[in-house]
DNA sequence: TGCGTATGTAACGAACCTAGTTACATATAT
DNA sequence: ATATATGTAACTAGGTTCGTTACATACGCA
């Protein structure tokens, strides 16, 4: 159902700057790994090193790195950097007022939908872009 | 993130015959609740009647009846009924086979999902729609 | 200072999905 | 028979994603 694909591009960009960290890498170098357009990489970079993540450098020899160990980046975190936060949408056009049910279904669904997601983003919460790295690194040998 | 609304039409529609389980409710009645068009409640209550939540007769005096207690319909059971299944979209192309990260990333990141993807189920599994009629009652006093 | 390099971002298009709408064949009750 | 209600197909408008191109900006280095 998530129409976007941006999380699972996010974190292959950061395992792979995770794989190396002593230099930058350019979003060309990435976008190989990755399979896409090098615009592409850079238009998520954007948003990662928005959310602190990862940073910059412009130039030769330039290119990203993480911002911070692998350790401190939670799946959670990438998540929150490329994505909607919400899981469920609501109606899209507001269910008739004049109705008990269509009165107050919404804030009803929406606590529920709430426990849900938080469900959802504390297990995200509870693996590291290191835990990625490693497991990546296990499959690949 | 999620681009469907149909889950939150389905609780609607759910709720709306769990309130008068005595009679058959014409989607145009239920539309009139819910805010939008008979037909797409029809749609809605296709999926519905298929994964064996309700069930409809036709002709006069007809329309949607749940086909089982409210207390034995999970919000999971809804969800699945009418959502894709999975809530984290892997790369839109394949990633580059001759990199290492590229050939193991995805495996990798869909089992890390999947437990995110469990626990935002075990939740919805946990909610009934009796629970939701119960908050609506209230939300409605 | 000037050149090469890399990013950040805008703009555009193709592909896809959703939901609203209309239409109609089919089945049912009376 | 007739009126009624569903199930489903077809079409449209609107939104989102991602690939692509283009270019201004910033930085390193000779």
């Amino acid at each position: 159902m998530p129409t976007s694909s941006r999380f699972a591009v996010a974190v292959h960009i950061l395992t792979f700057l995770a794989a190396d960290r002593k230099r930058a890498h350019r979003s060309e170098e990435i976008a190989a790994s990755v399979g896409t357009n090098p615009s592409v990489v850079r238009r998520i970079l954007g948003d990662l090193s928005r959310a602190g993540l990862t940073s910059s450098q412009l130039g030769k020899g330039g290119g990203a790195l993480l911002a911070r160990g692998p350790k401190k980046i939670s799946l959670l975190d990438v998540f929150c950097a490329v994505e909607e936060q919400s899981l469920i949408a609501m109606h899209r056009t507001p269910p008739s007022q004049s109705c008990e049910i269509g009165r107050v279904i919404q804030p009803v669904l929406q606590s529920m939908a709430a426990t849900a997601e938080q469900a959802f983003f504390g297990t995200l919460e509870g693996h590291s872009l290191k835990d990625v790295a490693r497991s990546v690194k296990t499959a690949a040998a």
